[in-house]
DNA sequence: TTCATAGTTCGATGTTAATCGAAGCATTGA
DNA sequence: TCAATGCTTCGATTAACATCGAACTATGAA
């Protein structure tokens, strides 16, 4: 009859088969469908409805809108340690499910969404910048910190001016391709952009590929510092 | 309709509030019985017993006998730490419980059980020598490793005549003011009497205290690593 | 506007499982 | 051997909830 934190009530939501099926699915990182849900986890749209609005009510998943479609990903990364976990007592290893995402090698490494850098490389930007507290989410928005000011005015990009124009500054964006979020707005566009200026990276003509030089691609890395070969 | 890790099981085990609230309890790494942890969950005892039947098939809990009653406790760290990670997600901070033992520190402290050495210092005794890989346990039984027959051989105690004897070398005792486990067993008897030989500790004559020397509580820390007295 | 697609809400149904009283079993102590 | 204590098993009751069909809302496309 004591009280601690409330550890059944969010056992209980992941103790339904249905929904440690969503659940397990989104670990992937990636964010999905209502529809892609309901078919993993083997039940119809009215019922997968219904579970995950009780996830969301949980605060276990994260739910974005975008055009007819609603997008679920894991809240947090403490959501997926506590599913990590609970994997480990169920079968000893852990293992990562994979999901496949579209064809073509190149658009799905790196290309141009609207106007800003999307694919693997734009949501390993995203997840850099928000690893290295340069933006920030509060609430909806997605807000550039004090330190992610700094980080841009270093790189010669001008803030006064973006911040003048009425389109937001940052705007977080879903990636089809990775199912994860890209950062869009005026400053995802000024750095695609400073980018080419600095030669790092070529919009191809034709089709959508965004190409990095070889120099461009080791800037990157560093800069952000990620490992884009080792994918 | 995947199959990955079943998940969904174990978090249904965890799920129920009845079965969190005894899960919790045993948080604080004591081991409780059936009709405390009953009370515990607020429950009867026919319901507690179902549930902990529940929990000890799903292998969250390890129940060991002693006499008529029946001791739970976590099954292992694992179990403990998806336990954690759950608290974390529900509350944000994680809070572990506390749990009163027995009145008498001393008696608390360190006292003679049968032979051996129980209350805080057996218990601590008994982790560190698991820890240090000097007994495993394996199945039902404890047994002492290749690493520990030479950490006790060296200490100067005569393993071959304690294996002569037909009483079991290593045997894991409940200890009932901690409520954790501590050394019993031919072995453990032997330890005692060896830090009686070189004066480390003297048992009381009229109670079950055990007293240790300024200088012996120093070589049991050194020994086994432990810190007694900061606890 | 009209149609199609994606999700949500509502209501009815059926299954699951938590709960406890009562009776049974096992261990301890006298 | 008898009584007391600790726990388990059985059966009946009850409450919760997962499920899906059907109707409804919202967004996008023609």
């Amino acid at each position: 009859m004591k009280e601690g934190p409330d550890i059944a009530r969010i056992a209980a939501l992941i103790g339904d088969p249905a929904r440690a099926n969503m659940l397990t699915a989104l670990m992937s990182g990636k964010a999905l469908t209502v529809s892609e849900l309901a078919e993993e986890a083997g039940i119809t749209i009215q019922t997968a409805s219904s579970h995950l609005s009780k996830l969301e009510g949980g605060g276990l998943l994260r739910p974005r809108k975008q055009g007819r479609h609603k997008y679920f990903s894991l809240a947090n990364e403490d959501v997926a340690h506590a599913l990590e976990a609970l994997m480990g007592l169920a079968a000893g290893a852990g293992h990562l499910r994979k999901r496949t995402g579209p064809k073509d090698a190149a658009l799905r490494k790196a290309r141009v969404c609207y106007n800003h850098l999307a694919g693997d490389m734009g949501t390993q930007m995203f997840d850099a910048l928000m690893a290295q507290n340069h933006i920030k989410l509060q609430g909806e928005d997605l807000i550039l910190t004090d330190k992610g000011t700094h980080f841009i005015t270093t790189l010669g990009i001008d803030l006064d001016s973006l911040q003048a124009k009425k389109t937001p500054l940052c705007r977080e964006c879903l990636d089809w391709s990775e199912r994860r979020s890209h950062l869009a707005g005026s400053l995802g566009r000024a750095l695609l952009s400073h980018f080419e200026t600095l030669n790092w990276a070529k919009r191809d003509q034709n089709t959508r590929v965004v190409r990095f030089s070889r120099e461009g691609l080791q800037e990157f890395e560093r800069l952000f510092e990620v490992d884009v070969r080792r994918r």
